[in-house]
DNA sequence: TTGAAAGCGCTAACAT
DNA sequence: ATGTTAGCGCTTTCAA
């Protein structure tokens, strides 16, 4: 900029001036710094920029279990959505479920001034962010809830999800029903299987804990699970997968085995409506998750300064014929 | 800063010190400074830290079509495995298509001052970065190239992806083969349908343009597009599909209709296996886009001056069965 | 309409 | 082992 400065022969403030559209400079005087611009190759750095301007990075960090799972990038592109109007940038992470890299990746966003900061927690413990927050550090924390402290947060209704889910079993028809879970460490998990068990005790229906797995983290562990439950002497005659991941692993042990037994997961199927077994699901709009959230961060930006909200967001039933028995 | 520097009683420098592990600092001393961190919940401001060091900013941009998007989604995150190691974050923007801001994006990056530049290019003339590109910057293209300026770019095999699965449909016993593509102003489709007539060609077998359709951006307008190929007097046997909307819009018009055709797309297909019309697919890894692409970045950050590369990914036919007909 | 000087928070180079 | 000084590139006073 010194330089822009010197080839046009004017001061540092002037090229400041016609850089940012202020006004005040005369046409030909502007004329000649653009020409310098042009000829210098000149771009203000906007970290200097922000330096000088009380720290506005004009950018938000984004924390996520994995950037390039569908679930999650959906979730970005509502955050997005809302944050571009703004002119704010995303830098995103992937945590990769690990809570040591989550707090690392956040921490790492904090030195870089982001002006808030969107977590999926992978740990559950968030009192690290609190000397941050007490500076003034925004966060809206997305999927699952902070640990240990309050902040702006919003869920999916897992636990009414799933009731529905098992409730339509039910109403199919079936009275031994199972259920796949991933990890219980994961707080949507712990949710879902509340939802599994309330369905179930509101019927009356005893819960057998022998057809109802955890820790599927991964599509073959949920294959495998499955086949476990299939083999069994007294096999579900339906069972309710808890996440997408667990709903392929089963459609797999059933393609696998041959077996035909009703299926209902939560999270949505892409290609659901071609299946070979058309499997009915729990679905919700995971861009809504990252809209929402960025609505809340939007209007603490504004100054907003009411406690903590939760907000709850509602799963729809799907029905694609394959519950009946 | 300065305030940790005088709670502790010590120097600017001291605490510069603590805070970046140097040596050289009393072990007594380090940990006054310590306690006056912790006690006014100081964390380094990394923005004015790049200001001094040398405009490292320790960031790379990414510039995609949609973020949401399971294919460019599952680039960022073959970027971000290569470029974690180096401590580097990602910002990413979607420039939904629209080269003006593609642009936009793309400078307000380099404004931010990022070491590097990743670009799936919506429009088809990149010299607007030549002035940075002549200041250090480096930039990489993927999925399709750059226009009017060279650099580093890493592509899908799409000719030859395209002849594999239209000379598979042609070993099947298909004669009359129709093509449903993507707007032929995007780069990936002009060579698709490049590897389409070429198939034909070298087998002898004539290109009938009225069962070839362009055009087709989204499922809807796939599902349209093969319904009106369905709908002719003499309809292809077999159609190649452009890219996974299409595949999936044209499943939906033959779900719709009832027909039945031999189908061959570009692009994999999540739960391909379990349709109830397995499609026969062309693949490739998204995430090796992603990953190559970054290693190009990582090498010319290290000082790699050689002439601009570009690296071309092979794809592989996966065949399921629907290829017959 | 334009410019000079101060300073954002930090670190590199040079004292002490 | 610690402190001082200067300056990164910019913007914000305040003055001309």
């Amino acid at each position: 900029m010194r330089d822009v400065a010197s080839t046009a022969g004017v001061s540092l403030k002037t090229v400041s001036r016609v850089v940012n559209d202020e006004p005040g400079v005369r046409p030909e005087t502007a004329a000649r710094v653009q020409a310098a611009i042009k000829q210098l190759g000149f771009r203000r750095n906007d970290m200097a920029r922000a330096l000088r301007g009380g720290q506005l990075s004009r950018t938000l960090g984004l924390v996520i279990e994995d950037v390039s799972n569908p679930f999650y990038s959906a979730i970005t592109r509502g955050v997005e959505e809302v944050m571009r109007e703004r002119g704010l940038m995303l830098v995103a992470g992937s945590s990769d479920e690990e809570p040591e890299r989550e707090r690392e990746l956040a921490l790492l966003l904090c030195e870089r001034r982001v002006e808030g900061l969107f977590i999926v927690p992978a740990g559950t413990d968030h009192r690290y962010l609190l000397p941050e927050l007490r500076l003034g550090m925004i966060a809206v924390f997305i999927d699952r809830p902070p640990g240990c402290i309050e902040a702006d947060t919003v869920l999916l209704d897992n636990v009414g999800g799933t009731r529905k889910g098992v409730e339509y079993l039910i109403e199919q028809g079936h009275r031994r029903i199972g259920m796949i879970g991933d990890d219980s460490a994961i707080f949507t998990e712990r949710e879902r299987a509340r939802g599994f068990r309330e369905a179930l005790h509101a019927a009356g229906i005893p819960v057998d804990e022998s057809i109802i797995r955890f820790g599927a983290h991964s599509t073959g562990a949920a294959d495998e699970a499955a086949r476990e439950l299939l083999a069994l002497p007294e096999p579900p005659t339906a069972v309710f997968t808890g996440n997408n991941r667990i709903t392929i692993g089963a459609l797999r042990a059933l393609a696998a085995t041959g077996r035909r037994i009703a299926l209902v997961g939560f999270d949505d199927l892409e290609l659901a409506e071609f299946l070979a077994l058309p499997v009915t699901v729990i679905t919700y709009d995971p861009a809504d998750l990252g809209r929402r959230a960025a609505e809340l961060l939007s209007r603490r930006l504004d100054g907003d300064n009411r406690p903590p909200q939760t907000v709850i967001l509602p799963t729809n039933l799907v029905m694609r014929g394959f519950g009946e028995v």
